[in-house]
DNA sequence: ATGGTTGCTTAGCAA
C-alpha cells in the first residue's frame, strides 16, 4: 500500500499538477491540506475520473483537508468531534483497508507567543486527546499531513534560522513528541535517520534552489503498521517546473 | 539594512 501526503496549497491551483501526478505515481491513498476552497469548489469530477474516491472537509480562502483512495473509506470523520467550538477545518479521518486514517494540517502559529501559537499548542493537545480516547495503539493508525514542526535540528538546513521560531520552538517539538509518544513512529525517519531530507522550501528568497528546507510534513504510524514500512521518500521533483506548491508530496509504502 | 512569493480575494492576510 502506497500513502501519500500533500499540502497542495489550493486544491484549485493545483488540480492540474496533482491530477498529472496521481496518474504517474498511483498511490493507494493520499492526504491533502490546505484546499483553500469549500467542499462545492473541489473538483470531484476529475479526480474520480481518475480511479479516486474523494472524502473532503472543505474551508473557503484557508485550511481544507481531503483524503483521496481507490478503495472507498469508510467511517469518516471532519473535525476533532470534542468540546472546542472551532471551525478550522483541519482535521479529516476515515477507514481504508483495515487502517484508520487521520489527516490533519496543523496551525502553523505565526508567531511564538501570539493567539496563533496558543491556539496551534491547544490544537496538538487536543489530538492527543483524542488518540487517547479514540483509538488504542494496538490497531492500525496512520496519522499523516503537515504538521508544522520541525522534529529535529536536523531536519532542517539551516536550524539557526529557524531556531525558536513556531516550527521549531521547544513547546511545539514537545506537543509533537508527546503526539508520538502516543504510540507512533515517525516511519520517514525510519528509512532517513540521519535527516537532511526536506518537504518544504519557501517560495521567497530562493530557497528551494539554495536548498534551503524544512521535514514538516509526516506519516505516522502504530508500531504493527510501522514495522511493515518498506520504504519512505520526499518527491522533489513536483516542487519543481511550472506552478509548484510550497510543500512536496511525502511517500511511504507498507507490505 | 531590508526584503525578496504565492494564493485568495480584491488590500490585506496567511503561510
Amino acid at each position: 500500500m502506497k500513502v501519500a501526503t500533500w499540502n497542495v496549497n489550493s486544491i484549485r491551483a493545483r488540480e492540474e499538477r496533482l491530477l498529472s501526478w496521481l496518474d504517474k505515481e498511483r498511490p493507494d491513498v493520499v492526504c491533502l491540506q490546505e484546499l483553500k476552497a469549500r467542499d462545492e469548489d473541489f473538483p470531484f469530477e476529475a479526480i474520480e475520473a481518475a480511479g479516486y474516491h474523494a472524502q473532503v472537509y472543505g474551508q473557503k480562502t484557508y485550511n481544507g483537508v481531503a483524503i483521496l483512495s481507490r478503495l472507498e473509506a469508510t467511517n469518516v470523520a471532519r473535525g476533532m468531534a470534542d468540546d472546542a467550538d472551532d471551525p478550522q477545518a483541519r482535521l479529516i479521518q476515515g477507514d481504508i483497508a483495515g487502517v484508520r486514517f487521520m489527516n490533519g494540517y496543523f496551525p502553523n502559529g505565526q508567531e511564538v507567543g501570539s493567539e496563533k501559537y496558543e491556539y496551534k499548542l491547544e490544537w496538538m493537545a487536543r489530538l492527543s486527546a483524542m488518540l487517547t480516547r479514540d483509538v488504542s495503539p494496538s490497531e492500525n493508525v496512520i496519522l499523516c499531513g503537515d504538521f508544522n514542526v520541525v522534529p529535529d535540528d536536523k531536519d532542517a538546513a539551516n536550524p539557526e534560522k529557524w531556531r525558536d521560531s513556531v516550527l521549531c520552538h521547544s513547546e511545539a517539538r514537545e506537543g509533537l513528541e508527546r503526539i508520538r509518544a502516543w504510540g507512533f513512529e515517525d516511519v520517514f525517519r525510519k528509512h532517513h535517520p540521519d535527516g537532511g531530507v526536506y518537504s518544504w522550501w519557501d517560495y521567497r528568497m530562493l530557497a528551494f534552489p539554495k536548498g534551503d528546507g524544512l521535514r514538516i510534513d509526516h506519516i505516522f504510524a502504530t508500531k504493527s503498521l510501522a514495522g511493515r514500512c518498506t520504504a519512505a521518500r520526499v518527491d522533489r521533483d513536483e516542487r519543481k517546473g511550472k506552478k509548484p506548491s510550497d510543500h512536496a508530496p511525502v511517500i511511504a509504502e507498507f507490505d
